[in-house]
DNA sequence: CTGTTAGCGCCTTCAC
DNA sequence: GTGAAGGCGCTAACAG
């Protein structure tokens, strides 16, 4: 049991008021005497008096608590989410609850719980790449808990969320490569239940038939996203006897394991082979040999908005009856990079 | 205000019982009966009863919360410390309450602020690189709430903290280099009111000393961390008449812009100049050329005994009077990258 | 076995 | 201007 801190009726005994006087004086009442307000301000810092926003939140049936669940941290993709969701929050008094669910979808769940428990005012939640289950998300419905999905989005009726929309950036990715004199264009794509990859997958056919290319299902593999399924994924299609001159890959990472695969092999980048990705990592401006171009899909942007919705959802407390649903997709941009 | 849910009150009242005897028997009391157990389990369930425990915790005077300041989770050396963290948070049960400082003292302030109103129970906290002041961890102290201090260490008595030894990790770097026929070597440190940047400082002019190589006061130069200043500290140590053929650098993200620049110049990577840093970061191994060796500071593992350490000063309430001070310095270690 | 009561720290009517 | 009383949701000490 911690131990037990000052709190108003300390300060009343001591000045011989009541409580209510003290709270009041505290909260600068207006019908509070210039005197006792003084005294008792003055008393409430002398003890180091600290007011227990939990008493007054617990009151409130509030928290000024969002809880926010990504996959991980360790990529540069969520760390500007998490920074674009900061911002927004710190500026409207919300704190953050933290979860990482390391794409486990018993570790999303059982934090779920958890941040329900805590009774977080809302949550923020980009989904784990193995969830397929959505019960834990249906629990915060029944829970009266709002949530705004980000980027990786279940697939589930009436959700709040935010993504990138990215049919547009693959068709610019499609055409720039086009342009190119590419015509062999093989696609690594992401974990097949991300509805992120079947847009990617939807959109790399649409742009080829604009193209006039015909599609080699053998040129399309998927990857699990981890540096063996990416290598796996890379070794697939460069063994192919019509070999692609071009790959659009998930992400910059998987990019990255792929050249880095090439040039272990000897396949030269930028001649024999070119890549193009999505996220646009900062850190690729460092390479030698990055990706040409990669489809910019504004991860700090996406962070901004889904608080500023769940906010607008937490101030307006419209009867559940009219629920309205907020959602929004920002268009993806390709971003050609400078050639070093 | 947010809806009203549903409470032990209105279970009791439905079924004609007390509260205490709904709370006893949703926790499992031994002393309630099966019949009216099954009851009260049953009802509780039907009406997706949740405990709210914020009035638990409240009571407790506890609140499994644990707030956590950061500079940024931008870059995967925090990312790492974050993960550490949060796995053995979790597995305790406590959550984590999020604040980037962005290096910005006032909001780091206000940060600590916020999150003493939610009555965290304890704090974790690598401080920003321009905090000069400490008045903030001092109320913390006042308010009986345990910190302890990671990686990023403020000059301060009496703290609880961790962070990586980087004096064996500097030496081991120097005498590498030096094995290696190098005898200019240049230091680009970080921040000189860091303490981390004053550990390597002084291990460097040690570890020089011992290899009876003659420091040189223009080969040392200090950056803010910011791509503006790695840049403008290599022009600094390049442009020398005595130019190193080796330099130092406080983390490899002040390498990368350093060789970056290099590259520009056409200095040769290797060859013309070689690179160590600090952090060995996952992501060098992609680039063509990355320092050739990095300290290792095991963010993960400092991640990890920090929270140890805070959730024993928790669950071991000693009086004040012998607060005994947990620290723990992790020895760090020279890593030497694969020649690709 | 179960009910009554009190209290965690604060705010908010309602009185005076 | 100030005090008294009640309640937020829950647990626990004390009675039966």
């Amino acid at each position: 049991m911690a131990p037990r801190k000052i709190t108003i009726i300390d300060i009343a005994k001591r000045l011989n008021i009541s409580k209510s006087t003290v709270s009041r004086a505290l909260s600068n009442h207006h019908s509070i005497g210039l005197r006792t307000k003084m005294r008792v301000t003055q008393l409430a810092s002398e003890l180091n008096y600290e007011p227990d926003n939990r008493a007054i939140f617990f009151k409130q049936r509030k928290t000024y608590l969002i809880g926010l669940i990504l996959p991980s941290f360790s990529n540069t993709f969520f760390a500007s989410i998490v920074s674009g969701i900061e911002d927004i929050a710190y500026q409207k008094k919300y704190t953050l609850l933290l979860g990482q669910s390391r794409d486990d979808q018993e570790r999303e769940k059982s934090i779920v719980e958890t941040m329900k428990d805590h009774r977080v005012d809302g949550m923020l939640i980009s989904i784990s790449k193995n969830t397929t289950s959505y019960e834990h998300f249906k629990l915060l419905e029944k829970n009266n808990i709002p949530v705004v999905f980000i980027d990786r989005i279940p697939e589930m009726q009436n959700i709040h969320f935010i993504a990138c929309k990215l049919e547009n950036g693959m068709i610019e990715a499609v055409n720039f490569l086009v342009k190119k004199g590419h015509n062999i264009i093989g696609l690594i794509n992401g974990p097949e239940n991300l509805s992120a990859s079947k847009e990617r997958y939807s959109a790399y056919l649409k742009a080829l038939r604009k193209n006039k290319i015909k599609p080699d299902k053998k040129l399309i593999t998927c990857s699990d996203l981890t540096m063996e399924g990416n290598i796996e994924a890379s070794k697939k299609l460069l063994a192919l006897t019509r070999r692609p001159t071009a790959i659009i890959t998930f992400n910059d990472y998987v990019a990255l394991d792929a050249i880095d695969y090439c040039k272990r092999q000897k396949i030269k980048i930028d001649e024999d082979i070119s890549f193009v990705s999505f996220a646009n990592e900062a850190i690729c401006n460092y390479m030698d040999h990055p990706p040409i171009a990669s489809v910019e899909q504004f991860p700090y942007q996406q962070g901004q908005k889904a608080t500023e919705m769940l906010l607008h959802i937490l101030e307006e407390p419209n009867p559940e009856s009219e629920k309205t649903l907020n959602n929004l997709l920002l268009p993806s941009q390709l971003v050609v990079r400078r050639t070093s």
